[in-house]
DNA sequence: TCTTGACTTGACACTGTGTCAATTGACACG
DNA sequence: CGTGTCAATTGACACAGTGTCAAGTCAAGA
């Protein structure tokens, strides 16, 4: 919907995508995406108030270009509780490679942006509420493993699928895609279906 | 030792100790640091080439004071494999949230600066160094689940004990420490220890 | 008394963000 | 055809924070 209609924004948007997507972190200045996308650095501010704000829309962008609500949507039809918390960590195993480069750095700025953390929070409250419902589902089938409270198993599974834990088995250990995913998802099972494994 | 050695060194040290406890994050500034150590902006720069070095002689100073080493060592003296797991799960959990304040401020950082980065990722290579000893007696047991090799077994268990694991758990969700550490063990030995559970 | 070393003071260069005012150029409307 | 409007540019500036530099202070010791 953003897209087409203001042809500059969406430059710029895309100029920042690509910056943050080929360096994670922080080192993205405004003067190099105006540089990327071709205009003059102040033509940014004309479109978003600050960085924080240019950052946030972008991941916005990119939730619209990669239909995230629909993917993640997809593992609710799923029968049984296991099977929709396998649908739920392998939609999410595909997206978040697609998303760690502007994630790490919205991460990185929220230490010290309000506007960046509350941002970055409300996009991992979405996510929790996916694991929330995957947890419920197991409640239901009364296959949730004995010694997790409905939330803390909600806690546990939100842990076990971020960033920070796809970061250090696939970046920093140098682990393909699946497994990860296979890693994350017996992990879980073993964890929070009762009888597992 | 470099403590008493130098009084205004130390000083500074236990300045920035106690800013980056309190504000866990990039916020605490050379100038604040100064003030709290009751010395000049200046005087800083004569006892650290720069900002991210007293950062990183702030975690030698606290490895030095807590005595890490040896905590962490005293796993190695268990019998078993899967005591071994549990005692250096159990040390490491108590020493986490002492660091974390600091911690989360060279992960910061080292996104944006070379020196932070080597730093830290020395010091989490330490830590992994545990990790494989303890997965390395489990293999000596015979105690290691299949499907994992020794590295891979590693990778994981160094990511389940990680900071932004306890981050997630504990600070994001609220549990306490002793939950943390009884469902990481719990998750460890689900994971890595044959015939477990 | 003279020297040395640790610290202070105040100034400055540099980088990056965000603001402002004046200007340009295209396009539409009467 | 002129005029207004809107998007974008240009160049200047304020501000914060790091790191550097030169000069000065002050106490301890030979």
């Amino acid at each position: 919907m953003s897209s087409e209609k203001n042809p500059t924004r969406t430059r710029i948007l895309k100029a920042a995508w690509e910056l943050l997507e080929s360096s994670p972190g922080v080192a993205a200045r405004m003067s190099d995406i105006a540089k990327k996308a071709g205009v003059s650095r102040q033509a940014l501010y004309l479109h978003f108030p600050n960085r924080t704000e240019l950052f946030v829309a972008t991941t916005k962008y990119m939730d619209e270009v990669y239909c995230v609500q629909e993917n993640l949507a997809e593992s609710r039809t799923a029968a049984t509780g296991e099977a929709r918390l396998e649908a739920y960590i392998t939609a999410w195993s595909a997206y978040v490679p697609k998303i760690f480069g502007i994630a790490k750095t919205l991460i990185v700025m929220a230490e010290t942006d309000e506007d960046a953390a509350r941002a970055w929070s409300e996009r991992m409250q979405d996510m929790r509420e996916g694991c929330a419902a995957a947890v419920a589902a197991l409640a239901r089938d009364d296959a949730l493993a004995p010694g997790y409270s409905e939330t803390e198993a909600t806690d546990l599974l939100w842990t076990l699928m971020s960033l920070q834990t796809w970061e250090s088995l696939v970046v920093r250990c140098g682990w393909d895609q699946a497994r990860y995913r296979a890693t994350v998802l017996s992990l879980a099972r073993q964890a929070l279906v009762a009888g597992a494994d």
